[in-house]
DNA sequence: TTGCTCCTCACGTCACGTGAGGTGGC
DNA sequence: TTGCTCCTCACGTCACGTGAGGTGGC
């Protein structure tokens, strides 16, 4: 961890350890997914290692299950409540705090879970009738090579 | 096969059948994804069973890997080849053209196959990962919970 | 003939992309 | 001080959504 992650990562950094640009990150601190980054007015956004996972989280939402952004505000909740956890968990937070925290995050995490689940099962399916649509055409394949052959 | 099938399916029951709206449709046939369905000028549209069998595998491709339509164009080439594959096997085609065919589609199914087996491997990976989170999550919870039991 | 579905514009929207012109930090 | 990265508008784009007003087919 260097000097300058002490003071925050910048949004170039934040955006290429994500795989967006810097835009995607901006446009989702106006529609409210990321939270307004610490920073003086007008000056330059800071990011916290935390902030970076939660971002990384939203975009593998968005892009392995293909959720919009709306779809992503509910799950939002899960990455704030885990956010909390990794930031406040050595601090304030008293055990009753912490056990709802916990307790608010396992529901979201399952829903995802069920989420990637059918994902995958979808996936599957569609694996399987390649394969089928492949092992045809080389049936066909060998029929007709060994016809005009 | 119901008589207005004979005729060829209009654009209504098509997008029922294959989960988007008329609009996608019409867009898509714009773009050049779907050729120009079979009418005269100005009339309704009719399509064939092939064109719904190629329709829908355009939009499995576009929701589970989430392709781009100008990505699905490189892809479609191997829906227009089974689509011809479908429609004039059995027609005015030589053994030789049947065989270039099967053997233009075959590189295009393995290329699908290579997308959809790289996209369950990072669903994998992420249920995964999910899997341990939530099992982390139910370990706080009971050490929590006993002590404030 | 009456509905229902279809037709073609054409503007709106979501999730950003892409400069334009200017300012901040190592 | 010089670059490099950041900043805020603001218009453009992709993939459709959503009416407006009109016509076709069982």
């Amino acid at each position: 961890v260097s000097a300058a992650a002490e003071r925050g990562y910048r949004i170039g950094e934040v955006a290429e350890r994500a795989g967006v640009t810097t835009r995607t990150i901006r446009y989702y601190e106006e529609r409210g997914l990321l939270g307004t980054a610490d920073r003086s007015k007008g000056a330059h956004r800071l990011y916290t290692e935390a902030d970076i996972g939660r971002l990384v989280e939203l975009v593998r939402l968005r892009d392995l299950l293909g959720l919009s952004l709306e779809d992503l505000v509910d799950f939002a909740d899960t990455g704030q409540a885990r956010a909390a956890l990794r930031d406040q968990w050595a601090e304030s937070a008293s055990d009753e705090e912490r056990l709802a925290i916990v307790e608010a995050a396992i529901p979201l995490v399952e829903r995802q879970i069920e989420l990637v689940n059918a994902r995958r099962a979808k996936l599957d399916e569609f694996a399987g009738e390649l394969e089928t649509k492949l092992a045809t055409l080389h049936e066909r394949q060998a029929e007709l090579g060994t016809e005009t052959a």
